[in-house]
DNA sequence: AAATTCTGTGACATCAATTTAAACGATTCT
DNA sequence: AGAATCGTTTAAATTGATGTCACAGAATTT
């Protein structure tokens, strides 16, 4: 999905917008309300993510400016404030879903995805192929050198995970939060563990190997050495 | 055609009603939801016009009440709002199409037309076959090794969404959101239960098994193992 | 009004999936 | 080389998802 982010500290952009991408969007940023608003009536996304505060015009009038031109985008408002006024506000001026900071990462996955099965998109073929790996995210299939290989619910979402970032290191921060529940503070091998799993179904009796360690970075799914 | 009015203003009514019979239609009315939901449900009709704002129960709850007893009777809803949100309140609630107050007489004719003609489709033969599985969806029949299988409306709404799906997972979060009202927070395990259902009428005393379950993930209809 | 069928709930046993823990191996640093 | 850090592997413990059942209340039919 091609998201649009408007959101003026640049932390919790770098933040949203990395796990975004993680998770396969396209993402345009805007720093302050006037920018988001040109951008919004200029380029065709299929979300909008706006904090509330910002610089120039707030996220709620860029909200209601939007509307006002027909656009019937969907829109996720962001804020720091939790009251039900502010959700009211943000709700009449014609966004689609609020959500208040701090959120967890995948509350906000969760609410991009309602808020696009609410528009009856289509669901597309979701199918990757790395050298001779085919996966169907749909079927939840996956098949390697023409066999057909059975994967756990926690292992496919990581294989996912990898093909969604073919070519990138993934830190074992980055997986912990898109799979699991936030961060780690106990010293806990879970992802070690989950990574071996998937090495011994989808590359131990195949080659080229595709998934690769990076000592003290993380792991990598790509093709080559 | 039969045409059922649901519409508290009676001016409005007979505004409606009096353009409706002049286009040689047959025009029932009810004035609140409750008792235009007892006709919908009682007689058939060609097409329902449902006002949103209603006494007893609102258009867009009869609308949902109507579909769920599997109803594929047109249904156009009107109503005085116009924002987004009301629109896809109104389509997710199933209905087909969407008039705005005020509205010239001449669109809702055209709408109308388009609905009938839409509904012509409606009628095509829908046969799904998987494996010796044969389900006619008009005639609400089901048919496995030449041996008829009845379904409750509840049943068959589910194999009808699997047929739709066939070969793709569907989450329970899928299943709730298509066939029970969209909230998933309850832990009720109905959706469990009639996939058990649903197993043993059509699944338990043949083969291939046609119903999967993918742990962690949903189900899947299809034929291979 | 009674009988029947349908739908949804809650409890529970079962077993696969997930997580923890700990031993082992590899790599990096001094 | 030795110590420290980092990654891998295995097995056992824990968790949690699923299938099943009996039942209650709604809805429908008689």
């Amino acid at each position: 999905m091609k998201i649009l982010l408007v959101e003026d500290e640049p932390k919790v952009a770098a933040f949203i917008r990395k796990g975004l991408e993680e998770q396969g969007h396209e993402v345009d940023h805007a720093y302050d309300g006037k920018f988001g608003l040109k951008l919004a009536l200029e380029k065709d996304f299929d979300l909008l993510i706006l904090d509330v505060i910002l610089p120039q015009i707030n996220g709620i009038d860029v909200c209601r400016e939007i509307r006002k031109h027909n656009q019937e985008v969907p829109i996720l408002m962001l804020t720091a404030l939790g009251t039900t006024d502010d959700k009211v506000t943000g709700l009449d001026a014609g966004a689609d879903d609020y959500l208040v900071k701090p959120f967890q990462f995948k509350e906000l996955i969760a609410r991009i995805k309602a808020l696009s099965r609410r528009r009856q998109r289509v669901h597309e073929e979701k199918i990757y192929r790395v050298a001779d790996l085919i996966v169907d995210v749909n079927a939840k299939t996956v098949i390697r050198d023409n066999i057909s290989i059975k994967l756990t619910a926690r292992e496919f979402a990581l294989l996912e995970l990898f093909l969604r970032n073919k070519g990138r290191v993934l830190s074992r921060i980055d997986i912990a939060e898109a799979l699991w529940d936030q961060q780690f503070d106990t010293g806990s091998n879970v992802i070690d563990v989950y990574v071996n799993y998937l090495r011994n179904k989808i590359d131990k009796n195949f080659s080229p190997k595709l998934i690769h360690t990076m000592i003290g970075m993380g792991y990598v799914l790509k093709e080559e050495e």
